[in-house]
DNA sequence: TTGAAAGCGTTACCAC
DNA sequence: GTGGTAACGCTTTCAA
């Protein structure tokens, strides 16, 4: 009837006194713990109902030591792979009753930022989406504790778990798809320097072109983005004896190369030139662009990363590997 | 020296011991508050750094009934939009000092279990990026208390303030376009039902066109996706007497209809029909694509949209509205 | 099955 | 300026 002159939210011993019980009988009631009779526990749940009860994830953190939340650092949103990737885990995240303590890391400096946040809330794991990750993100993992998982990315050095596709063969994938279509002049355009996914991407590239007594691609800088795709279409395509055949680091740069070529250079794709991506973003099967591209298992690898987070701390770091597969469309 | 025999992260006591002070006396050196001299505040942060001592968050959260973290409700990841407009949200929320704990909603139902995780781990604030906003939502401000920012989304009956574009005024934007380029058939693709950005921009290109005199224009049902947009692009452009223009509820729709005009139907854009989206994403300036739009400023909303969180929970509820901006380029 | 009591790691209010 | 001490809201023994 009368309101409670306590402010703020409801506490569990509210909850006791409006159901005439003690306070642990509530908090067990919650937790679904034995030492609670049926018929209480009804009660208490339907009393808590009425009063808009909800426990404190906060002060049961503390006692615990289990925040109950992971941490995920992602980037690059306006990356359709990546932000594909990250809905994926939210929502794998959303099955395993787990919260997500999110943070955006634009660069290096971010992810560092990252690990002391994560480390203030007593995180119980985090994720990491990012193509950027220095060295020193083995620090990271020293400082924060709970199980680290690299998604895409892996870390010879780091003692952290991880997720990726394999690269290499990634890469040597689309050599030899290029190489059987009768190309012999190649291009390659960077992702972000010192990533893994962008060295082993050219690493197996470059290796099967060796392999085939092809020589080196001639190269661009890259960061992963729309624009940078464009401009390296731009500085390589212009010359006389331009590359029949331009290997884009990611879709998104292959998008912004086949923009450049046909609209910009007015040359035909893949008539004139062939355009490979990596990833299969879900924007490379779109009729405009028809974007041949590897394919990066996105689901399994998501799916793996959780049950490896939820394998927990106990476990010793492992890398999971997905193999890469050939996607052929339209412009290669 | 000698590790100390505490297991799990070193704490404030910890910290205490080694620097020869009072626990207290280290928590007012992290808060930064008077009562320690500057001498003994350097000692402990340098004892501190030495032990890797990092303050709990959830302790003093407990204390302080200030969590340090907002929620944000995304969604759609995958819309290069929102996912923009998501990116744009974190990196601001990062400038401000606040945590962020993110959930993932793809219905309403989810938005529902939203409200009760935010309740749970006590959020100082929240942010609703979703277009899925059913009625419900009211009891969302009820029940969690703290401030409740909308993102694109106004609702009348609402206790909760919103930040969003003027989405009457950028259908009308669009009409007005389209019959000054002498257009008098029209189509439009819906976008989520019952979601004021479909409505209010569906109502303000009706009324447009009814000012104007001309019949209101055939619609087609979508969802924000770019299958919609194909699929209405099929429906709606298959007849004899098919529309010349055609307006999407947003701009991944207008890419699938342009897609499935072009290349399963074989028409010209604009030529054989002029299509037009709303959001101005990054991908509508591609040359594949060169999309006329209704632009939202973006950057300016998600500023106001912090502020408003910032000014806190005393505020009235206000909606704060932005010009939408017709962005011509070559599709109409 | 139940309740009392001891923390979890902070902040905030006291005296000194 | 400094150090005790009482909360914050919960989980978890331990007796009854």
């Amino acid at each position: 009837m009368t309101t409670d002159k306590r402010e703020g939210p409801v506490t569990s011993r509210d909850v006791a006194r409006a159901a005439g019980v003690s306070q642990s009988a509530v908090s067990r009631a919650f937790a679904r713990a034995p030492g609670v009779s049926e018929p209480t526990r009804a009660r208490i749940l339907e009393v808590a109902a009425r009063l808009g009860y909800q426990p404190n994830a906060l002060a049961s953190g503390l006692i615990t030591r289990k925040s109950g939340m992971v941490g995920v650092v992602l980037s690059q949103l306006t990356n359709p792979f990546l932000a594909e990737a990250t809905q994926c885990l939210l929502d794998a995240l959303r099955g395993s009753g787990l919260q997500v303590l999110a943070f955006s890391a634009g660069n290096g400096r971010d992810l560092e930022a990252a690990t002391s946040e994560f480390g203030r809330y007593r995180v119980d794991g985090c994720f990491v989406i990012s193509p950027h990750l220095p060295r020193d993100t083995a620090r990271m993992y020293d400082r924060l504790g709970p199980t680290v998982i690299l998604f895409n990315r892996k870390v010879p050095g780091l003692d952290a778990s991880a997720v990726c596709v394999d690269n290499i063969s990634g890469g040597r994938l689309v050599a030899d798809h290029l190489i059987g279509r009768g190309h012999r002049r190649f291009g390659y355009v960077h992702g972000i320097p010192g990533a893994a996914t962008d060295s082993d991407r050219f690493e197996g590239f470059c290796k099967a072109l060796a392999d085939a007594g092809i020589p080196p691609p001639v190269e661009a800088d890259g960061a992963y983005g729309y624009e940078d795709g464009a401009n390296a279409a731009h500085r390589l395509l212009a010359g006389d004896d331009r590359p029949t055949a331009l290997f884009c680091a990611d879709d998104v740069m292959a998008m912004g190369a086949m923009d450049a070529a046909r609209h910009a250079l007015g040359l035909r794709v893949p008539e004139d030139v062939a355009i490979m991506g990596f990833d299969d973003a879900t924007s490379a099967s779109w009729p405009s662009y028809d974007l041949s591209t590897v394919r990066q298992p996105t689901g399994a690898m998501v799916t793996a990363a959780v049950e490896m987070m939820a394998a927990g701390t106990g476990q010793r770091p492992t890398t999971r590997t997905f193999p890469s597969e050939l996607v052929i469309r339209g412009s290669a």
